[in-house]
RNA sequence: GGGCGGAUAGCUCAGCCCGGUGAGAGCGCCUGCCUUACAAGCAGGAGGCCGACGGUUCAAUUCCGUCUCCGCCCACCA
């Protein structure tokens, strides 16, 4: 009978090498051993039937519904955008959050895993003004009405498509009460937050400068500007004194700005102007008449004045003062009482303001307006200059500081609980330098910008009455004025901005502001889960809006995480094309693959290099344990014995190992350090479960004792359930595959607790033989021993490694092809010595040893070791160290000292010997 | 300018909080294996003055300070 070898058990595809073979005609250590494989389980794992399955099981039993149980556990989140299609920074977040839940559900928490999705104002609004532009128009040629019209028609038919794909991830969300940001009752919450703010005056509204998209057409809060270093220049510009000869040169970055100055400033203590204050300048080439924002004329001689703000040492310590486009120069402006001219328009269109260049477009301004500089002698020089440019977060259009009427949120206020909640420690910031940087900002919180000029949000709840001018807020549309009775008002026509109902996602899509029954029991929730760059746009805003309105922090926890980038570091970019389609990924290596992987490389708190490689490591891990799990139930006859009376050594050892995996695990997700867990996993099941234990129980097999198999079984039920939260789908594959399995699915099976198994006893034993194992094994290959031949073991001295050696010397034969344990009072002729500290023992095999080889070797060993023993020695002989290191230390170092002496002297004697 | 993080094997990272003297993993590399669970695998191996300099200590990769380099966040240097 021979069999076709399938490269691993996803193998879908034709794969290299993959060719029949015989059973018959190789070599190996245990040649003479068969098992039975029968056909309990597919040699092939089909994820993605698995997959399938599991999801439309789960979802039709209900798991993901919240039930009843002892305690309780909540996660928000963090709602994905309409317009948003998954990338791998939502497959991190999302497996992160997914761990958790599945892990506290199966704890028997009452288990809620909030979703949602975020109408995301303007990124929506652009999807569907490209739409529009398809057809030629603007959004203002289609009208608001119509707009709002065709976005909430794209929702529809876009709008589901990130929550298929976190379905797919194996996200165990609510996802029955799954919420969108602008469902009536969402709405309401964002309105009566808005209204209340109003009302306790939090909320103002002001004409400031403002950071403007030129592109979306709407302001932006400060956290929505991006700051990228440019390559741009420095122009030195001559201003002509008004009267007299002579000439001020001011160096700027932008040119065509300059053509709104009403100043030209320097610092009050610089020497070189203080005569000079108080003169007027001529505004080079300007003889149009420019008019402020009241509507005034402003004349083309502006003064020079001082002003404490400008730095004398950059350029040539003068400064062009443009208040109407420099946020910097606007607060100059506000202190001189200077007139603000503006230039540029919302569109980024040069104004009247700019005489002949009116109507070009910022860029073309610029290259314009230096050319006439130039031509006409007012341009002194123009150097290399690296700028802060400040752009859309949306679109990526350069802002353009433009001063306008705006509502802001008064943020001293609200933010001091929330700093004091972290300060307390009862918001805990994971990794913990994330409060360094909480309080950073919060320190310095300036007020909030929330009023967007675009359609598609909840429009700011203000009105305004025409009759008596009130201005009043109301989260129901009113019918009259309150004041007047007039039934003339009218909305303000501002959209608030996304985050300024997202601030809300805690209690919002609980039912607030009704005391929802809902909302009584899931608020606050415990941990949210997100990545640092909406720290402040989100999760801060999120606790102020908590202590507020709800008088609580809505979570105890902050979990943040990098943001996954490509294997050289680069951010993924579509542009850039190293972003990988997360969906193609579960494809070729399957969901969990996917997801222990990324999980798997990622280092706490910090960025992610994703590279294929990841996926590689969590498919072949799948792999694995797919096979072990084969291997154990294709012996086990559909059936579990329980665990054996008679435990022998191995059975001891996996049992202990797995009990110190349990607490591993437990004692890291209590910290959140789910990279660590799935480590402590990843090694036990590959380097104990696989490579000892299961390799270790094979000879029993062959002598028809299914102990081992009983205990394997044992410990894969419990394995699976500590795996599934990282690994769901070949987890429940598998366990449903158990004849052990206790329960209907591992995804509601008792969340594994220590089991009182720890043998360090039985630890140190199976050390030992392992020792004995990997000994024989390096003396195989360094001597070239070919597979079959039996090596014999020698022991001197050593009655305990030697007793432990013939209890186990099955499996010395089998795993190091040992035939013979004896005694030996002097090391046999021909021999090599197997350095350990613990016993004295010698493999021999006629003819195979090669002296010189073997004297190599040990000197080898003896060079490394010596250094080791000399250094210990001069410490133990420290009076300094015996009388201050704590005496169980000294203990401990004298143990081992003789220890690594003993097994020197053997090695000495050993290689003397040759 | 202010704040923060990182520097450990060729690459990506654990370990450091709480110092204990033999520094680990995955990938890559070398050697030998298709040993019937798994070649996406098995066995063995090479490879590291733990960024630099000081300090504290009996003892420093680990704690403290300074510096260098890389990265991030915040900020009105035009």
């Amino acid at each position: 009978m021979s069999k076709t070898r399938s490269h691993g058990v996803f193998g879908k595809g034709v794969q290299p090498g993959c060719g029949k073979r015989q059973r018959e005609g190789h070599g190996g250590l245990a040649l003479h051993y068969n098992f039975r494989v029968s056909e309990t389980l597919p040699t092939r794992y089909d994820f993605a039937s698995a997959e399938a399955r599991w999801y439309t099981f789960w979802e039709k039993r209900g798991f993901f519904r919240p039930r009843p149980g002892k305690g309780r556990f909540v996660i928000m989140m963090p709602p994905p955008n309409i317009t948003g299609i998954l990338h791998m920074g939502h497959v991190l977040n999302n497996t992160i959050q997914d761990v958790l839940v599945r892990w506290h559900r199966m704890k028997g928490e009452e288990t809620l895993w909030q979703p949602g999705i975020d109408h995301a104002g303007i990124a929506t609004m652009n999807k569907v003004e490209q739409e529009i532009a398809k057809e030629g128009k603007t959004r203002f040629d289609v009208g608001r009405d119509e707009f709002i019209k065709r976005t909430w028609a794209w929702k529809e038919k876009y709008g589901g498509t990130i929550i298929e794909q976190l379905r797919r991830l194996g996200c165990s969300a609510d996802w029955e009460n799954l919420v969108f940001t602008m469902d009536p009752g969402y709405t309401r919450a964002v309105l009566t937050a808005f209204v209340e703010l109003f009302n306790s005056g939090l909320i103002y509204r002001g004409k400031r400068l403002i950071n403007w998209c030129p592109r979306c057409k709407t302001a932006l809060s400060d956290d929505e500007v991006e700051r990228e270093d440019k390559a741009s220049h420095l122009w030195y510009i001559r201003y002509p004194f008004a009267e007299g000869e002579g000439f001020l040169t001011v160096a700027t970055t932008r040119p065509e700005t300059y053509l709104g100055d009403t100043a030209v400033a320097v610092n009050p203590k610089d020497a070189r102007f203080s005569g000079l204050i108080g003169k007027r300048l001529r505004l080079p080439l300007v003889d149009w008449e420019r008019r402020d924002t009241e509507g005034r004329a402003v004349s083309p001689e502006v003064p020079i004045i001082a002003h404490s703000a400008v730095d004398p040492d950059f350029g040539t310590g003068a400064v062009k003062v443009t208040p109407a486009h420099d946020p910097a120069d606007y607060e100059i402006a506000r202190d001189e009482n200077l007139p603000l001219v503006q230039v540029i328009d919302q569109s980024g269109i040069m104004t009247e303001n700019a005489g002949p260049f009116a109507g070009l477009t910022r860029e073309e301004a610029r290259e314009r307006v230096v050319a006439e500089l130039e031509k006409a002698g007012f341009l002194e020089k123009v150097e290399g200059y690296t700028v802060p440019l400040g752009t859309c977060y949306r679109c990526g259009t350069a802002i353009e500081p433009l001063l306008s009427e705006q509502w802001f949120v008064r943020m001293k206020e609200l933010a001091g609980p929330a700093t004091e909640a972290v300060r307390s420690g009862r918001v805990k910031i994971i990794p913990e330098y994330g409060q360094k940087i909480f309080f950073n900002w919060m320190d310095n919180i300036r007020d909030w910008c929330i009023s967007r000029q675009i359609w598609w949000g909840h429009r700011v709840p203000i009105y305004y009455c025409d009759g008596c001018g009130e201005i009043f807020a109301s989260v129901d549309k009113p019918e009259k004025c309150p004041k007047c009775n007039s039934v003339n008002i009218r909305q303000d026509e501002d959209v608030l901005d996304t985050w300024a109902s997202s601030w809300l996602w805690p209690f919002g899509t609980l039912g607030w502001p009704d005391r929802a029954e809902r909302l009584l029991r899931y608020y606050p929730g415990d941990v949210l889960v997100t990545g640092w760059e909406i720290l402040f746009l989100w999760v801060a805003r999120m606790m102020m809006a908590g202590a507020r309105f709800m008088g609580e922090m809505p979570f105890h926890t902050v979990y943040l995480h990098g943001i996954v980038r490509d294997e050289r570091g680069r951010k993924m970019e579509k542009s850039l094309g190293n972003s990988p389609d997360p969906l193609d990924l579960f494809r070729e290596y399957s969901v969990d693959g996917v997801r222990m992987g990324i999980l798997f490389i990622t280092p706490e708190g910090r960025d992610v290099l994703f590279s294929l490689k990841s996926c590689e490591i969590g498919r072949n891990f799948a792999n694995k344990l797919w096979n072990a799990a084969r291997l154990v139930l294709s012996n086990a006859g559909g059936e579990f014995r329980g665990l054996p009376q008679e435990l022998r050594l191995e059975d001891k050892w996996i049992l202990s190992r797995l009990d110190a995996a349990i607490l591993r695990t437990n004692e890291l997700l209590e910290a959140y350090e789910l990279n660590g867990a799935l480590k402590t996993l990843y090694d036990f099941l590959w380097a104990e479960f696989c490579d000892w234990y299961l390799e270790a129980i094979k000879p029993r097999l062959q002598s028809g004792d299914r102990g081992g198999i009983d205990v394997a079984l044992f410990v894969l039920d419990v394995y699976l359930r500590l795996l599934h939260p990282f690994m769901p789908f070949i987890t429940e594959e598998l366990w449903q595959a158990l004849p052990n399995r206790n329960g209907e699915s591992v995804m509601i099976a008792p969340w594994p607790e220590p089991l009182g198994k720890v043998d360090a006893g039985a630890e140190k034993e199976f050390d030992a033989l392992r020792e004995m194992v990997s000994g024989v094994r390096e003396i195989r290959g360094t001597f070239r021993v070919p597979k079959g031949a039996k090596l014999r073991l020698f022991f001197r001295n050593s009655p305990e490694a030697m007793g432990l050696a013939l209890e186990n010397r099955t499996i010395l034969e089998f795993l190091a092809g040992i035939e013979g344990v004896s005694e030996s009072a002097e090391p046999p002729a021909g021999s090599a010595l197997i350095p350990s500290k613990s016993f004295e023992a010698y493999v021999t095999l006629s003819g195979i040893i090669d002296t010189n080889k073997e004297k190599t070797r040990l000197e080898k060993e003896i060079a490394e070791l010596s250094i080791q023993v000399e250094r210990m020695r001069a410490r133990l002989s420290d009076p300094d160290f015996l009388q201050k290191a704590p005496p169980h230390l000294v203990q401990e170092q004298k143990i081992r000292f003789s220890e690594m002496e003993a097994k020197l002297e053997r090695l000495r004697e050993q290689a003397k010997r040759l």
